[in-house]
DNA sequence: GTCTATAGTAAGATAGAC
DNA sequence: GTCTATCTTACTATAGAC
């Protein structure tokens, strides 16, 4: 490359995840992406030919990205079921700011019957996620049904108490959430622990 | 009035409000609030002087309105608990379709920190959400803070089982929460019952 | 790779006829 | 009360200099 970059990537995919998770996907304007970035809107489109729906795009692989390092990881590592679902929550209560910062999956969904170019993306993300923590709490002692439910309660309670806690202006739903959610998700099992 | 309304208050109120739950608020211009209410833009701005913001803040007063009626006074009637949190489940799965539509209350909200003109009444809405579950729930027979913490649970699930349908495109984690929610709002109470 | 400048379009909002 | 027509602004996106 000529000339140097003003901000990595890397750098520069996590300022536009957080403009994208404060104000939404069609609240962010490139102006305000521009701001955030310190990069002119001409220099974004150098970067993402494919404007702002790239820049969803991006953010959200970045997003799959962190959350195979920093939730299915430890879900599928070492330690007893609660111990992984324990890593699981200390890590996403550093992402998402003890409830502060709001979610990408909730902010670029699109409407259940509509077509968008992230919804492909979300589902596999959402099933992903509650796919690996079924996988932990069926190890802990329960049928793959009963753990695939309980997963989608505890990924449910994630997203609701965030929303909670946006709409609320606290983040006390949030924290309490990640306090009890190894217990919720594993109540009656570990019998053998 | 001189010349008859094209379409009535509530039908007008509740074709936008169907609007800003399939689209977002940012997403809801005024071209498509005009196609889904069949009233051209001049027409929306002599009912709504103040623009796209008063027609948002009608749509969440009508909203609370709804909740009112719908929701916190089922609570608050007649029966057990459980008859209590059933007939608010039951209204809530008609409301939401079983899950195919989206919550104002998330829709509508915004960044934690910042200001928005519709902060304060959604606010006020999860608050008396989550004060009149509660209130059953403590009636159940436990301490008031148990009630509160399992109220705003209660909220949470409600409310992340309809960003996980929409995530995942199936209406399943939606019907399955409110299915499960008397259990667990109520579990290991309704001793005397 | 970044910038200024600008094209082209769609946004929110108003004026005035009927 | 609703409309057509229009204004102004903000948006996404591109062209071309450095």
């Amino acid at each position: 490359m000529a000339r140097k970059a003003l901000i990595e990537n890397d750098a520069l995919i996590d300022r536009l995840s957080a403009t994208f998770r404060e104000v939404g996907y069609e609240g962010a304007s490139l102006a305000l992406l521009s701001e955030a970035t310190g990069l002119k809107k001409a220099s974004l489109y150098h970067r993402f030919p494919g404007g702002k729906e790239q820049m969803g795009l991006e953010v959200l692989q970045e997003a799959g990205r962190w959350l195979g390092n920093h939730v299915l990881k430890p879900l599928a590592g070492e330690g007893t079921p609660r111990e992984r679902i324990a890593a699981m929550t200390s890590e996403l209560d550093s992402f998402y700011q003890g409830g502060r910062q709001a979610c990408l999956l909730n902010l670029l969904s699109s409407p259940i019957g509509e077509e968008s170019p992230f919804k492909a993306t979300i589902r596999q993300m959402f099933e992903a996620f509650v796919e690996a923590l079924a996988s932990v709490i069926a190890e802990a002692g329960c049928t793959p049904a009963v753990a695939r439910d309980r997963a989608e309660h505890g990924v449910a309670l994630i997203q609701g108490s965030l929303v909670l806690a946006r709409g609320l202006g606290t983040t006390k739903p949030f924290r309490k959430t990640l306090d009890v959610l190894a217990d919720e998700l594993l109540a009656d099992l570990e019998a053998r622990a």
